[in-house]
DNA sequence: CCTTAACTTCACAAATTTCTGAAGGAAGCG
DNA sequence: CGCTTCCTTCAGAAATTTGTGAAGTTAAGG
């Protein structure tokens, strides 16, 4: 028998990981840099090192590395030398996710430069200029106003959990 | 030579489908879907039928078929039937599209739902269940804002391009 | 400076996804 | 009511993606 109400019980963190790891899959991200991604979340200091990662998820060395640097490059993940060892340790920082999520901006850059020269080659005074025109004009608005939806979500924050 | 400005020139439209299509892609969307996505964004009635679409993009009946289920499942287009006829027209509509996007709802509540389960059984009182909890806090923060943005982004709307 | 630990890169095998051609319905039209 | 048109479904070929083992690189520690 295992403790009463075991903290950290492996088993249950794993089935966390794994679950939350899936809901992130079904949305798009990748299998393994989910599941890094989940693992990281469900830790105590919200940092693992390579090697355990390693170990919990059952995957190899070249897979930690794949899953990191995709995490690192779409800024979910930072990266940390322990000083005095080759050991590197990931972490995953709250406030540095929640602005990554948002963070759709470079995408929505590119989807506003393809608009705006539809709307030119098309011809702005046609139908279909138009409807991109009006399509550009949205993503503009949203870019704008998500902006001000993170401020207020700080604001919030701050008040709630007390600050820096 | 053709013609100097020439209306809606096929290759003009193509460009811009694929060109816009892609970026689609790299953000994720199934490359079908998205060019068909595409072409009815840049069609000049905001409808096409399943045989324009197949000519325009080079595709097979059953490509478009496929394309067109996953694209009225994200509700990014509808499908008419045209009155009498076997045929049938699908239809970008700008409101819905809009719309469609933001609603990542349905991700965003299991996302929750994982996250409200991690807390639990990690233990709210763990360090790594508060931090799920404040996460859990960040997504209902901002799913009940979204909400706020669409409304101002219909306002601006009607006062731009004079309402319904 | 040599050894060794830790991560990365690379080539390839395996699994998954994507698109097609062909066969199978539904619905207008005679 | 049968013919025809248009769309869908399905099995499979082709392409892409994913994860591994093995070799390579960097830097700590003796």
């Amino acid at each position: 028998m295992t403790e009463p109400t075991t903290r950290r019980d492996p088993e249950t963190v794993s089935r966390f990981v794994e679950h939350f790891a899936a809901q992130l899959v079904e949305a798009g991200v990748p299998r393994m840099p989910a599941r890094v991604f989940a693992a990281l979340l469900a830790s105590d200091t919200g940092t693992l090192t390579s090697a355990e990662l390693g170990e919990q998820l059952r995957i190899s060395p070249a897979a930690v590395s794949g899953a990191v640097r995709y995490l690192a490059q779409v800024h979910l993940v930072s990266r940390e030398r322990e000083p005095g060892s080759r050991r590197e340790r990931y972490r995953v920082h709250s406030d540095q996710w929640y602005e990554a999520l948002t963070n759709r901006e470079a995408i929505i850059k590119r989807w506003e430069d393809a608009l705006r020269e539809g709307v030119t080659s098309l011809g702005a005074d046609t139908p279909a200029g138009r409807r991109l025109a009006e399509t550009l004009d949205f993503f503009e608005f949203i870019e704008q106003d998500v902006a001000g939806m993170m401020g207020r979500w700080r604001t919030y924050r701050e008040q709630k959990y007390g600050g820096a």
